[in-house]
DNA sequence: TCCATTTTTCCTCTAGGTGGAAAAAAGCTT
DNA sequence: AAGCTTTTTTCCACCTAGAGGAAAAATGGA
């Protein structure tokens, strides 16, 4: 039998003065209520309240019970109220993993209005250039990029696709020349992502034919801004998603090239440890993120 | 499901680090520790501890209902052991009634090693030439000499049994004459305790042999203090227990006469209502004022 | 004395909780 | 990488504790 349900059984008796209006009170039948009070009472011992067909009152020992129990069931309910609180308002720490192009283009901006929606939850944004363990670095969201999880305990959402495209500043174009075909950039100086999938190898598509393309490395690097910035001092041509050259592109600092020819998309995924209840901070920051991306249509990154 | 279970599993769990320790620690299956501990998640719409097969961990919203919970736990235990302490020592105030005889001779003699046993028990006496009701006065004990209870729901103990003496001043005999044989006590004054069963009839027995007789009455009154400061006084023949005149005969202040027949037996009782439990001030007040009244020889009540 | 109402207890039924065992998972060792 | 050990979770069959309805008992008022 439930020992808070006999409390309050005990303490709403007294409330009402009435083992009936109790029952009621507490859905429960005139029997059940009767027995719950009585399991209490032989628990402790002793006779808490003194009753008959037609009256019943307290005993002292009632009394000194009664403050007691009052303020017990009170204080479980406080309990499981800030619990609940907890769940609607959350709070503690966020830890956020990305590469640092994606915290700095995607995550940065919007962080102020995630904060000043929750402002009892801090975020902190781990910058990677590799993959974190979820369990190992205590990350609580990733952003990531491979099609597939090795781990099937992560849950994987969508945040959106970004292209991939080939460009090089103008000054190097002048000087070494535009690709016209694919097999061209065999001869140029390219900047590869080494932490691409087969860096060396590019795929590209048009009109339902592809072609493949062995390609050196003039630079070899494994941070996406330190190539923007190779390129953009005219050093080659690279390979990396829109949305991080969007505003390169626009700004005419970046020309793309071969842009009748497609490379593979670009994935961008959001991913957390599957667990039997998400907590509250995850699911409101994923929520927010993929929200704020996909109402950006700037951002180089599309969603359908 | 018992919810404080709920909260000592997952309290315990916290401690141990452990399900399996927590649920040998409850004496509890594994599978009844998993599924207390599921539930508790389950209403709260949280996850308090995070876990797998090798390891688990508090969240933070478990840490802080980690604090709220083992307070809950302690201040249940605190409550119950209050009540507990209050069983095994009585406190409070404990209403006894008994005619003004009866509490000045053997009540008040004792009551001062009854308080020092249970220094926090007040008894208050209410004496009374009636008998009270035990839920219009408030009374938990009540000294009655009456047979039978009209009230079934009233425990009736036995304290004693006192004889009922006709005695005299020696003064009064001197000038009216000792009486014989019981049909003189008609040309007598008598002092009557109008409470009694049939006042002014008494039944005399000798040697098997019973003879009525029809007193009048120079004294009616329903004290017997003041029956008995009128006999002292020369007033008149009194009829009372041995109880209430056992030192004035000692002392010679008062000469019993016919004192070769007997009047009918009083018997000296204890009575408290029968409730389901019996409240520990009671029993343990009943206890020692028996054990009090059939210690002590001299006082003109005796136990057989 | 009768009546209405409340508390308690009895009875029957079933829903819920049990433990054992199996499944799944996880981390360590080889 | 595979195997092993241990823990947690879930399933299953069983049993009992708790349910509500109703009757019994009690109580106070009319």
């Amino acid at each position: 039998m439930d020992r808070l349900a006999q409390v309050e059984v005990f303490v709403r008796t007294a409330g009402f003065m009435s083992l009936s209006r109790a029952a009621i009170s507490l859905n429960m039948s005139n029997a059940a209520a009767s027995r719950h009070l009585s399991a209490l009472e032989e628990r402790l011992g002793v006779r808490l309240i003194e009753r008959n067909t037609r009256r019943l009152w307290l005993t002292e020992a009632g009394q000194e019970f009664l403050v007691r129990a009052t303020q017990l069931l009170n204080e479980f309910d406080e309990a499981e109220n800030a619990v609940l609180e907890r769940v609607l308002s959350p709070s503690g720490l966020l830890k956020v993993t990305s590469s640092l192009s994606f915290a700095m283009l995607c995550i940065a901006p919007v962080l102020q209005e995630f904060r000043a929606l929750y402002p009892r939850l801090n975020v902190q944004i781990v910058t990677a250039n590799r993959y974190l363990d979820f369990i190992e670095a205590g990350i609580d969201v990733a952003i990531r990029t491979r099609e597939h999880e090795p781990d099937s305990g992560i849950i994987v959402r969508k945040l959106g696709s970004t292209p991939r495209l080939l460009a090089a500043a103008p000054e190097y174009l002048s000087r070494r020349g535009m690709p016209v075909k694919p097999a061209d950039l065999m001869r140029h100086d390219m900047l590869v992502y080494n932490l691409a999938n087969e860096p060396n190898i590019l795929n590209l598509t048009r009109q339902g034919r592809s072609e493949r393309v062995n390609i050196g490395n003039t630079l070899d690097c494994n941070d996406g801004q330190v190539i923007r910035q190779a390129a953009l001092a005219g050093m080659g041509i690279l390979i990396q998603p829109l949305y991080i050259i969007a505003d390169d592109i626009r700004a005419g600092s970046l020309v793309p090239v071969l842009t009748d020819w497609e490379l593979p998309i670009l994935n961008m995924n959001i991913a957390y440890q599957n667990k039997t209840r998400l907590p509250a901070k995850v699911k409101v920051f994923s929520d927010f993120l993929i929200s704020k991306i996909r109402s950006n249509p700037d951002n180089g990154i599309s969603y359908s």
